[in-house]
DNA sequence: ACATTAATTGTGT
DNA sequence: ACACAATTAATGT
């Protein structure tokens, strides 16, 4: 990892608002700045943790496998995220039960876990971070968790959609009927046979490799 | 510009 | 769920 001159200075501007600027120099002076491209897998189930991520720009996905290799999305990270899942291995020392894949090509900032403890004894800033995180990322659990049980397909199939559009920030979709499947843990046919119903009631412009999702109401 | 092929999407059973 | 039809994008000639 070449070190990054301009690491410094993004940092202090990204992180203003959440850390100490103190703080931000310990993690220019100890973190290891990475790039990924989208579709890169950050990390695989079943590998351990040995070093804390910290997401700089871009964006993250994170899902879950069954037995039968069948995904399933469990939510999004973005800038300023981290995933609780981490938090737990790198304190635990487990081995992760999820896999984190690239959306939009990515930055992440990788922290030795030896420093988390002193920063958390070191700075109010990384302990209100810490539990804000496991905080938030609960929170998107059970609400993933609510969407799955108490939801039909239909409901879920919008709200990916909504999401999806939220984390690229375009209403537009880079993406297929078959891998929308893929990550609602459904099937292609049942995915296109809601498509075209969506499409019919105006809620979204299809083409091929491309949707568009049509929403304006406030939410 | 046209033909061939592969991938994606649509529909009926 | 499966099979197949229809459509579209990609590639070669």
């Amino acid at each position: 990892m070449p070190f990054d001159i301009n690491c410094h200075d993004k940092l202090h501007e990204q992180f203003q608002y959440l850390f100490e600027p103190e703080l931000i120099n310990e993690l220019c002076a100890n973190g290891k700045l990475k790039k990924y491209l989208a579709e890169e897998v950050i990390v695989e189930i079943g590998q351990s943790i040995d070093y804390f991520p910290i997401l700089v720009s871009g964006s993250v996905k994170v899902l879950t496998e069954d037995k039968n290799g069948d995904e399933l999305l469990l939510y999004y990270l973005e800038v300023g995220d981290t995933c609780a899942m981490t938090l737990n291995c790198c304190t635990k020392n487990t081995k992760s039960t999820i896999r984190a894949v690239v959306e939009n090509d990515t930055e992440l900032l990788f922290i030795p876990i030896e420093k988390m403890e002193d920063w958390m004894i070191k700075y109010r800033s990384w302990r209100n971070y810490t539990f804000e995180s496991y905080s938030i990322r609960l929170n998107e659990l059970i609400s993933a968790i609510d969407t799955l049980v108490f939801s039909s397909l239909e409901e879920r199939l919008i709200n990916y959609l909504r999401d999806k559009a939220w984390v690229n920030k375009s209403n537009i979709l880079k993406i297929s009927h078959l891998e929308v499947a893929r990550e609602l843990h459904s099937s292609r046919v049942v995915i296109s046979r809601l498509m075209k119903k969506l499409e019919n009631e105006g809620l979204v412009k299809q083409s091929r490799n491309k949707i568009e999702f049509l929403e304006f109401s406030a939410k």
